[in-house]
Order: C-alpha cells, then structure tokens, then sequence
RNA sequence: CGCGGGGUGGAGCAGUAUGGUAGCUCGUCGGGCUCAUAACCCGAAGGUCAGUGGUUCAAAUCCGCUCCCCGCAACCA
C-alpha cells in the first residue's frame, strides 16, 4: 500500500521436471530487481515458487509408484537448491500445495460462485481420445480434431464456468487506457488483436477427469482449474483471504509480474478478470519476456538441448552466470544461449575488463605507494572527462533498471569500464613512476582509479551478488557508508590512506578451445543435435557440397529393415510417443515412435514397418529408442510406411 | 489474405514513432604500451542496410508489392 513498497513476481514453476536454464533466467531478472529495490530503500516482496497441481503431474507420479505430493516435493526440494545456489533473494516461496493457499483458492472460488461469477453449466465439448484432450467447436478444424485431423465425440461434463466474457470489454478498455500493463507493447497488441478484440468464451475452471488439485468445497467431485490456482498464487501468499490479511495489505497491487511470453495471455486477461469479479486492484505490470533460445531452436528434453544451471554455475561461477544471462539478450526479446557466447562473455567482459581493470589498478597502488593511497595528490588531464562518464552513470543505470532494461543497464556499466582503461592508457602511471617528482601526480590517477572503481561495484550489486565484495575486499574498502548505493553518486568517497589488498583473480580466463572441447564430451546429447543439424542443412538446401542429389554410397549407408511389430504401449506422460517392440529377423529392438495420434496400439500389433536399423539409439523420455519406423506425413496426417504385399521380418529395403 | 517477431560488414545486435555523414560488441589485420589475467589502448579492412517499385532535394528509416527465416505451450528420431 505505501509507497515505498514493491512486490515483484516470478511464474510459480511447473514442477514435473528440473529446471532449466530458462528459468534461472526469469528468476535471475526478477532477483536483480528485488536487490535493486532493496539498494534503493524499498520495502521489496519478492515471490517465486512452484505451480504443483495438475494431470500431468498425477500421471507422471502414478509411473513412477508414488503419490504426486511425493514427487513434487522431491522436485521442489530441487528448485529451492538451485534458487540458493544462484542467491535468489526471494522473500517468499510459495507452493501450491500450501494448506493456506489451498484454503484461499477455496474462498475465491466459493465467493465468485456465491457471486454469480462462477455458475454452473455443461461442458459440451468435442473429445479426441487419441490426443484426450477437449475442444470447442471454433476449434475444430472441418469438424475434427485440430491436432491430428481424426474423429471427435461430443462428449457433456458436468463443469463450472467463469464469466470471462463478462469482463472482455472492461479487460480492453483496461488495457487501452494503462499501456504500461502489458510489456513490452508488441505483446499488448498480441492480447487485443487476438483474443480480446475477437471475444472472449467463459472460461471452464472445473475438472473431473482427474483428482490432484485443490477440491471445490461445495462440490468435491470437481478439482479447480490449474490456472485459477496458479494464478491466485501471486495474492494468497501474502495472506489474502487468510487471518492474516497484513501483507495483502502491504504489498498489493503487485509492481510487475515478471512472465516468460508464452503465458502472458493467462496473466492479461484471465487474471485482471479474476480480480476485477474479486473487486481486488491489478497489478500495475505484466512483462513478458522472451525466451533462450539455443542455438538450433527452442530448448526442450526431445531435442536434447538442455541447459542445466546448476552445471554452468559450478564450472563457470555464479555471478559469471548471472551476468551472461542478463546481458546477453536485451530483456523482452528472444536471444540464444550457447557455450560459445557464454565464455566469449565471460573472457572479454568480465576477465579482460573488468576483472584485469581490478588486478591492474590494486597492483599499481600495490607496487607504487606499498598498498597504501597517498593524501597529497594531484589533478591532471583526462581527469574530468573520466570523472564526467563515471558520474553520469548511476542515474542512466536506475533509469534502465527502472523499466527492466537489464542489458543495456550493464552496457553502461561496461562503458565505465572500458573508460576506466583507457584512463590508465592515457596517464601511463608506469612513466610517471619513473619521476620522484611525479608521485603527487600519479597518486591522483591511482585515485581516480580506486574511485571509479569503488563506483562500477555499486553498481554491479543488484546483477551479481558475489563480484561488488570481491572488488570491496581488494580496494581496501571496509566503510559501509562507501559502498552504499548513493554513494556511487558522489565522487570522492575512497579514503586517503585505505590500504588495497593483492586478491585472487576475480574472473579467470576460459581457455576457449579446451573449453569447449569439454563441453562437448559433457553433453553428448549436444553432439548429436549437431549432428542433426547438419542433417537438416543438408536435407534443406544440399547447397553444401551437392546440388541436392546424394549418391548411392550415400544412400548404402542406411540400413533399412522390415520389422514386425510385437508389442505396442502408450509411453506415459507423452501424448504423442509408443513405445515398440519390434521384431527384425532374429533381433528384437525397442523403438520410440511419435505416431501416438495417428495410431492407436491395438491397430499397430502384427504390422510390417519400415526401420531404420543403424540409427544411432538416443534416449527419448528416458527410454531407449534403437531406431526409427518411416511414415508419411503432413499437416494433418501421419500414414505408415508399408509393404505391398508380406515378406519375413528382417529383410533388407533398398 | 490468422497473429506476431525478424532479414543491416565474417558472427551477434543497435539504428526505423521526429527521413539528412551506417553505429556497437566479438572476430581479422596493423600499430602502441608493459601497470595488468598473452591483458589494455590506438588505427585499418570489411556493408547494393533481403529484393523490387514509388514518395522526396534526400530513404536502412515513409508507402506498395515480392521473397526468405522464426515463434504462436511442451517431449515429434
């Protein structure tokens, strides 16, 4: 409520898997604001946590044995080790699962009911049982389903729906009029055009179909809608609903909810509607940033491309971590995440700038003055220029900081640096040295050194939470007062007689070659999307070295087979994948085949397919897949590749 | 004609609401310096700003058309 308050969010995670590099990043972003707040004197709220509820989890629980509060709590254990290994600061860490969260989704769900916002009607939908998920009828696509093309039932359920609809004008009428409520303004205009303008259906926030959820109170055959859980997170754990009511009170309207892009939708539109039926403020901001990228498209575990933090943070350091993801990719738009870029910044940044910036400037003071910074000095050229561009800075840092420009706020910080370096070029401290009668003069460019530095590691807190103490620890720098964020205002604030101290090297060179030659070995998942990947390119245009046509010795080296298949079954948890047995000749293999949509098991036993027999086995889903079945595909529809007329497993196709 | 993002020196990007010398980082080449982590500083080479037509004294920037890439929720070998 006050003023001085601010209350940042992270997407509460989905806890059916570890984390991921993406997430560190939303939370690494969300955690560089909070301290940035926190330097600033604000009474910050920082929440993250996990969105536990759901199918998905039940099932994959239900593979693996145990009840789904089990696995969670195995995963979250996980997540909050990694938020402590990359220093979150979060004040909070919510789980759905919480008693007084479950509770208060509770309360909102019945006071809406109460309301009238929530009603109770039939779900008439069309049911696709090989895909097992539901659509509307706009969704279909010449009445079938829109994913695989095949039949769809009419299928009634009993449900409960919110009146979305109800809210759509006053949603649009929101927006147009506060265009700081969604960011960036590209996504704005996503919202509108897209699904606002065009109308929005009330909203099904019931299910039957499965029991991991938070209990309708009034009616326990229905779980409430993950996404009306989910997003109720951002108020209920701060006691909204509760006898505890202090922190809601404080704290709300949320500043911004940080979101990865793909959900932007759910927090723009249901979420201000979900409030405004509460008569509850919005929050003041959504930010949905981009994605990571890697190189060779999105990350996800079919691809084999993951990147896991907690690898990056104990081989490279945390703030080196830290400082990649919030510098490479300007906040808001997409950008790629690859070893390669990582060291790239790691050495030149952070080792060749500012880490030797460090070492030269503490060695010098070091080696001219026995570690101590003289009090008679003397001003010279290049002084007020330097001066200039370091005091310049801290106001452009807050103003970007301010609108969540995390790059371009240490583009500025690194100007500092670059400036800082040239300064030593300019002066040459190593020929004044040679001159008695220059000491004066060159305690003041020493000084001028030690003092911009004391300045770039104010700035540097709310980004890296390890490197500011580093550099305090070398500089000599013990007095609270001068290393307080103001003070990166003020020139002047180093002390006459601070003693440095020769530290450790604070970013170490990567040797880039060796690196990443390491790097390769560790991920050999990595190796082969490579290896794809010049697969595609050669497939795609074949401008590499043919003109498209490959040869006959190119073409031996695939080893075709026909396999009979054994056995078929669902692989859990993945709506697409089989799992196969198959026999070739004598050899039984086990293959993964993504034809779940198209095929159902049943059909599949006793077929004859085409395998590719020496395709190197990859894991899919954590199961071995030695091989691949060739089908014909388009858009809609997935056919087999078959054999005119029976021939013995085994035999050769070429 | 679904929506959105994008195509700028070898790589990655800025610049495009207010048209007027094409900028940054990395890499390459040459030079300087030696305090420092083979680092730092200076300089150079390298661009038909996807293509095309138009508006204008002037277009990367405005307008029309064309081509290409990437997303639009999840395990696709």
């Amino acid at each position: 409520m006050g003023n001085n308050t601010f209350y940042i969010t992270t997407p509460i995670y989905y806890p059916s898997d570890k984390l991921h590099i993406g997430h560190s990043y939303t939370t690494v972003a969300a955690d560089a604001m909070a301290r940035y707040k926190r330097l600033k004197g604000y009474d910050v709220m920082f929440l993250t946590g996990t969105d536990e509820h759901g199918q998905k989890i039940q099932r994959k629980a239900e593979a693996k044995g145990i009840s789904p509060k089990e696995y969670v709590d195995e995963i979250v254990s996980g997540i909050k080790e990694l938020w402590k290994l990359m220093k979150i600061t979060n004040d909070r860490f919510i789980r759905t699962t919480d008693k007084e969260h479950e509770q208060a989704v509770q309360k909102i769900f019945k006071r809406l009911y109460d309301q009238g916002d929530i009603y109770k009607s039939e779900y008439e939908g069309w049911y696709c049982t090989p895909c097992e998920s539901f659509w509307t009828k706009t969704q279909l696509v010449d009445g079938k389903c829109p994913d695989c093309g095949r039949e769809v039932e009419i299928t009634r359920e009993e449900s409960y729906f919110f009146k979305l609809s109800k809210y759509q004008d006053r949603l649009i009428k929101f927006i147009e009029e506060n265009p700081e409520f969604i960011q960036p303004v590209s996504r704005q205009n996503e919202m509108l055009n897209n699904f606002l303008r065009p109308g929005l259906e009330d909203l099904c926030v019931s299910r039957t179909t499965f029991n991991w959820g938070v209990p309708v109170s009034f009616d326990d055959k229905h779980v409430v809608y993950v996404w009306i859980d989910a997003l109720s997170n951002y108020i209920t754990a701060l006691g909204f609903l509760s006898e505890e009511e202090a922190a809601y009170k404080r704290y709300w309207p949320a500043d911004v909810h940080l979101v990865g892009k793909e959900i932007v939708r759910f927090h723009t539109i249901i979420w201000p509607a979900m409030l405004m039926a509460l008569g509850e403020p919005l929050p003041k901001q959504i930010y949905g940033h981009g994605w990571l990228l890697l190189e060779g498209g999105k990350m996800s575990k079919s691809k084999g491309n993951v990147v896991d933090p907690v690898v990056l943070v104990e081989k490279y350091g945390l703030d080196a971590i830290r400082y990649f993801l919030l510098r490479e990719v300007p906040f808001g738009s997409d950008g790629v995440f690859s070893n390669e870029a990582l060291i790239n910044r790691i050495n030149s940044d952070l080792a060749n700038d500012l880490g030797n910036l460090v070492s030269r400037t503490v060695a010098m003071i070091d080696k001219y003055f026995d570690g101590v910074m003289p009090q008679e000095r003397q001003a010279g050229d290049f002084d007020e220029d330097l001066k200039k561009v370091v005091m310049d800075t801290p106001l452009k840092v807050e103003e970007l900081l301010d609108k969540l420009q995390f790059s371009s706020a240490l583009t500025e910080i690194w100007k500092v640096i670059s400036r800082t370096n040239k300064y030593i070029d300019e002066t040459m401290p190593w020929v004044l040295a040679k001159d008695e009668t220059n000491k004066p003069r060159l305690a003041g460019v020493m000084y001028n050194l030690a003092e911009s530095l004391r300045i770039i590691s104010i700035l540097l807190q709310p980004f890296m939470p390890e490197t500011p103490e580093k550099i305090w620890n070398q500089l000599g720098l013990e007095d609270k007062k001068a290393i307080e964020w103001d003070s990166a205002k003020s020139w002047g604030i180093y002390a006459a007689g601070t003693r440095v101290n020769k530290g450790e090297v604070i970013f170490p060179r990567i040797d880039i070659k060796k690196e990443m030659d390491e790097l390769e070995k560790l991920t050999v998942q990595n190796a082969d999307k490579k290896e794809q990947k010049a697969l595609d390119k050669q497939e795609k245009g074949g401008k590499d070295n043919t003109d498209g046509y490959i040869t006959i010795e190119d073409f031996a080296k695939i080893d075709l087979r026909v396999a009979k298949v054994l056995e078929a079954e669902k692989v859990e948890g993945a709506d697409k994948l089989l799992k196969l047995k198959l026999e070739m000749g004598e050899e039984i293999r086990q293959v993964v085949s993504g034809i779940a949509k198209h095929y159902s098991t049943d059909e599949l036993v006793g077929k004859y397919v085409i395998l590719v027999a020496n395709l190197k086995p990859v894991k899919l889903r954590g199961i071995e897949s030695q091989g691949m079945i060739l089908a014909a595909s388009n858009d809609k529809e997935l056919v087999l590749a078959a054999l005119d007329k029976a021939i013995e497993s085994g035999a050769k196709v070429s």
